[in-house]
RNA sequence: GGGGGUGUAGCUCAGCGGUAGAGCACUACGUUGACAUCGUAGGGGUCACAGGUUCAAUCCCUGUCGCUCCCACCA
């Protein structure tokens, strides 16, 4: 027992690890497929290798773990899935940056040397991020820990790629890419940020060929891009230029013939009403360039420095340095009509920060539009559904209007595209190179050498399938059958396009059903101030720091309290410091309980209690526990958090454990032991409904308030059933009751306080014998009554034979009050007058308005005549009035 | 240009047809035998603004303004 004692405060550090890896050890995570259990599935968003837990990570996963706790208390059989994520580009980034310290580049290392290493690097620090994970006191199935690189992923990857490819999903184009100069790869538009930059528009006349007299003016923000220029279009209807479409300019520095094409995308509104045409690097220009069937001609290299496609002296430039030559060169020949500051968006690389370059290549594309109709159909059925329900505008919005999918990168991280080339560039798409061969031997009907696309996918491609790849498709294990659909994706709103979206098509495509019935889209969280947290701006908070600080429980509370549906979280340490505060409370009350021998009685049922008070708080448990039940269903944490919070803190703490003092102190045996096994049965249940969200300090005082074991008890809280209450549990009768003494308890104090009692002297509070035969249960409520009136400072005098029933006499401590003779009349008077003096105008309105003028006219008088007697009259009044004057000041 | 979100106490935010709420901060008093405190009480709000629907609007509708996010585009 004394093993057991509570310490003075709770020591997070000391327990979280320890309770930890018990929890891991026993083995609670894991699903089992063998069960007979409804299962409950959550596919955890895989987070980078690269990464670190950030706010959002800390965020999103105990939003998780919160669900998975509590349907695994619920009994449900779950799952859920973890894993991290290869992050192509982000995570050959940061190896690279390693190497560059040893001033080595990949290509000095070549392919296989240089995977190797990423590998290492992924053995040696890949599992930061699980670590950390597991701080946060996340309970997924660590067993079933997946990799987007491993095996199985791996060959589910090659699948798909493979079978969309035979089906026409997957092709391969020549076309227009967002080209990252810096990383030398082609990213998708998603991966395009766009940024505010303070330009120029520059303005350059082009002589006609057969005038040089004339010219023809048009304006860009990419002077370098003329170079590249193969027309100028003009709108069909503009009059001003209608007499020179199909005549020639001469591109000035080049010298090449042009001709002055008509197409609607020029606006005869915006700048000349002309405009230049660069079809290799423009992705209007492409499309304009199409239809009026000029080439393209590409000047850029993979660098996008100027190549051999431009005069002699601007080649090798880098091309900032070309636009100034350009623009320098333009003035020196008098072709440079003016120049003007201009603010425009510049497409950059959101991992390399570069300037992107539209870029004539060959890439792959995965047919995103054909795919995206079954997905936008499935959310419109409401099979998968978003929560917040407005999340679904922007999943149709992007899903409607979805462009074909760049699926390859050109780095060496990730998974190789399994497509071979013959020696005629004839491409056999297949999922091994075996495979291929004999494709080819069917093809070319001899043996030859393949070579194999060098390309990677894009990150993407993996994660699109990780609702069904990581539980063993594309075989049929028993795993696949039962956890997939999965039933919740909790997730941020930065990744639906980039993830969701795509598990949508994918898992529809492949499964032939949605991979996740609700997708729960949470807040994003910043800096009390508001704004986005990055490193930057130097206003990281980190998780951990905070954990270490004011304990895990502490930080899980704060977030979950905060996670409100349809508002960033702006989060600020003093919230975290509350919420440790309520952790004290918690234990404190545990402590409290355990001092006065309240532990758990064996097959101990909260039926049939005498004690009003223990009634009451049984019900309070009982619709604390729907009220949370009923937000965690509806993915409502922060109602969740305030139920719990309220209960604990308010009807727990401050009323019951108050109310019961007198009991436990007092003489009354039976009052006595039904109490305390009431106090123990609540603080179990709490510690229960509270779990999922602070798992440490719950599973903590589980154990320590159990000292000898209880057969129906389950020895881990982690385990414990989540309850399901009798409806008659709940008591109507006894929770009027509480609310009478509470009233009364408020009057009491409210006296006190208008009549100005100095500190530690007593209001005498009369109870009147109401003359009727007494009642055995009104000496039950003795206890109750006295410590009501201490808590009001008052003095109690029991009537020789104390009769009615509890609310009687609490009705009729209400009337008599007043009658203490402490009261100054001519100032509860004066006070009255002045209250509705302040409000005559008002009044003579209402009077009229209400066509009470009998009532209100007479009001004043009467409610101070009654008030010399009857108090509560008098303040009823008052409420009358000013629920008046409420209704006029509405009219 | 298109589409969201949001505007409630000094601060951070809940609520959302029926007399305005919490935490923090502030003021006063009380507490050191559960509570690195805790308790009780108090001050503090034309619920952005203007119309409309309704017996009744912070809540629903329309519009305006502010802040913010996403998408597209600006030669």
């Amino acid at each position: 027992m004394l093993d057991n004692a509570l310490n003075k405060t709770y020591t997070p550090a000391e327990v979280e690890a320890r309770l930890y890896s018990i929890w891991e050890a026993a083995g609670v995570f894991a699903a089992d497929a063998g069960s007979t259990a409804r299962p409950y599935t959550i596919m955890m968003p895989p987070p980078n290798v690269t990464g670190s837990l950030h706010m959002g990570h800390a965020l999103n996963h105990t939003l998780q773990d919160i669900l998975i706790r509590w349907r695994r208390m619920q009994g449900r059989d779950t799952l859920w899935q973890p894993g991290t994520d290869h992050a192509g580009i982000a995570t050959q980034m940061v190896v690279e940056r390693q190497m560059a310290a040893e001033k080595l580049t990949r290509h000095a290392l070549g392919r296989d040397k240089f995977i190797e290493r990423v590998w290492a690097w992924k053995a040696e620090s890949g599992g930061i991020i699980t670590r950390q994970l597991r701080r946060l006191g996340a309970s997924p199935d660590w067993a079933k820990e997946r990799f987007t690189m491993d095996e199985g992923l791996n060959r589910a990857v090659r699948k798909v790629f493979v079978e969309l490819h035979k089906q026409g999903l997957i092709y391969r184009d020549k076309r227009l890419v967002n080209w990252d100069p810096c990383l030398h790869t082609a990213i998708s538009d998603l991966e395009v940020e766009q940024r505010e930059i303070k330009g120029h528009l520059w303005h350059f006349k082009y002589p006609l060929a057969d005038d040089a007299s004339r010219f023809i003016t048009v304006a860009t923000t990419r002077p370098e891009t003329m170079l590249g220029d193969t027309a100028v279009a003009v709108h069909p209807d503009d009059d001003r230029y209608k007499e020179l479409i199909g005549r020639m300019v001469v591109l000035p520095l080049v010298g090449r013939l042009i001709p002055i094409i008509a197409d609607s995308y020029a606006d005869p509104e915006t700048g000349s009403g002309a405009v230049k045409i660069t079809p290799a690097h423009d992705f209007n220009d492409f499309e304009v360039g199409k239809r009026a069937g000029v080439v393209a001609i590409n000047i850029f290299d993979r660098d996008a420095r100027l190549n051999d496609a431009v005069p002699e002296p601007y080649r090798g430039l880098d091309r900032f340095d070309a636009r100034k030559k350009v623009v320098a060169d333009l003035e020196a020949l008098g072709l440079v009509d003016k120049i003007e500051p201009h603010t425009h968006k510049v497409p950059h690389g959101d991992r390399s920060g570069v300037t992107i370059e539209p870029w004539l290549t060959d890439q792959w594309y995965v047919d995103a539009k054909t795919l995206a109709q079954p997905a936008i159909r499935a959310v419109e059925d409401g099979r998968t559904e978003f929560v917040p329900k407005h999340w679904e505008n922007t999943y149709f919005e992007w899903m409607r209007n979805i462009q074909p999918w760049c699926i390859s990168r050109q780095i060496w991280w990730g998974h190789q595209i399994p497509a071979w080339y013959g020696p005629d560039g004839v491409v056999f798409v297949e999922e091994d190179e075996k495979a291929a061969q004999v494709a080819a031997l069917n093809y070319y009907g001899e043996q030859c050498v393949l070579r194999r696309d060098e390309d990677v996918l894009d990150t993407w491609f993996s994660s699109a399938l990780w609702p069904f790849s990581t539980i063993g498709w594309p075989d049929q294990t028993p795993e696949l059958a039962r956890y997939y659909p999965g039933d919740a994706l909790v997730t941020g709103f930065d990744i639906i396009f980039f993830w969701v979206a795509r598990m949508m098509m994918m898992g529809l495509h492949f499964m032939d059903e949605v991979p996740f019935r609700t997708v729960y889209i949470h807040a994003l969280v910043r800096d009390e101030r508001g704004q986005k947290m990055s490193k930057s701006k130097g206003n990281i908070i980190d998780p951990l720091e905070l954990a270490d600080e004011y304990g895990t429980d502490a930080l899980r509370f704060t977030l979950t309290a905060l996670a409100a549906q349809g508002r960033d979280i702006k989060l600020a340490k003093n919230r975290v410091e509350g919420y440790r505060n309520f952790a004290t409370k918690l234990w404190n009350a545990a402590r409290y309980c355990q001092i006065n021998q309240c532990v758990p009685v064996l097959g101990f049922s909260p039926v049939n209690l005498n004690q009003t008070v223990n009634r009451w708080i049984v019900t309070e448990v009982v619709r604390t526990a729907d009220k949370v039940t009923a937000a965690l269903e509806a993915f409502r944490f922060n109602e969740a958090a305030s139920a719990l919070y309220q209960f604990t803190w308010g009807s727990f703490c401050d009323w019951y454990l108050e109310f019961t003092k007198p009991i436990l102190t007092g003489a009354d045996e039976a009052a006595k032991s039904e109490t305390r096994a009431v106090t123990a049965w609540v603080l179990d249940q709490l510690l229960v409904l509270l779990h999922p969200v602070m798992p440490y300090i719950t599973e903590e005082l589980w154990e320590k308030l159990n000292p000898g074991g209880i057969a129906t008890r389950p020895s881990r809280l982690i385990v414990a059933p989540w309850p399901v209450y009798e409806r008659g549990l709940i008591d109507e009768a006894a929770d009027a009751e509480m609310n009478w003494v509470v009233k009364v308890i408020s009057e009491v104090r409210t006296v006190r306080s208008e009549m100005n009692v100095p500190p530690g002297s007593q209001i005498p509070l009369l109870m009147r014998d109401t003359g009727q035969a007494a009642f055995a249960h009104l000496a039950r409520h003795r206890a109750l009554i006295l410590r009501l009136a201490r808590l009001a400072s008052a003095e109690v005098h029991f009537g020789a034979a104390p009769t009615g029933s509890v609310q009687a006499v609490l009705d009729e401590a209400t009337l008599i009050l007043p009658l203490a003779g402490v009261i100054d009349l001519d100032q509860e008077r004066a006070r009255l007058k002045k209250e509705i003096d302040k409000h005559a105008v008002e009044i003579a309105k209402v009077d009229k308005k209400l066509g009470n003028a009998d009532f209100i006219a007479k009001a004043p008088e009467e409610v101070i005549v009654e008030n010399r007697e009857r108090r509560a009259a008098a303040a009823a009044a008052i409420v009358k009035l000013d629920h008046a004057l409420h209704m006029l000041t509405i009219s």
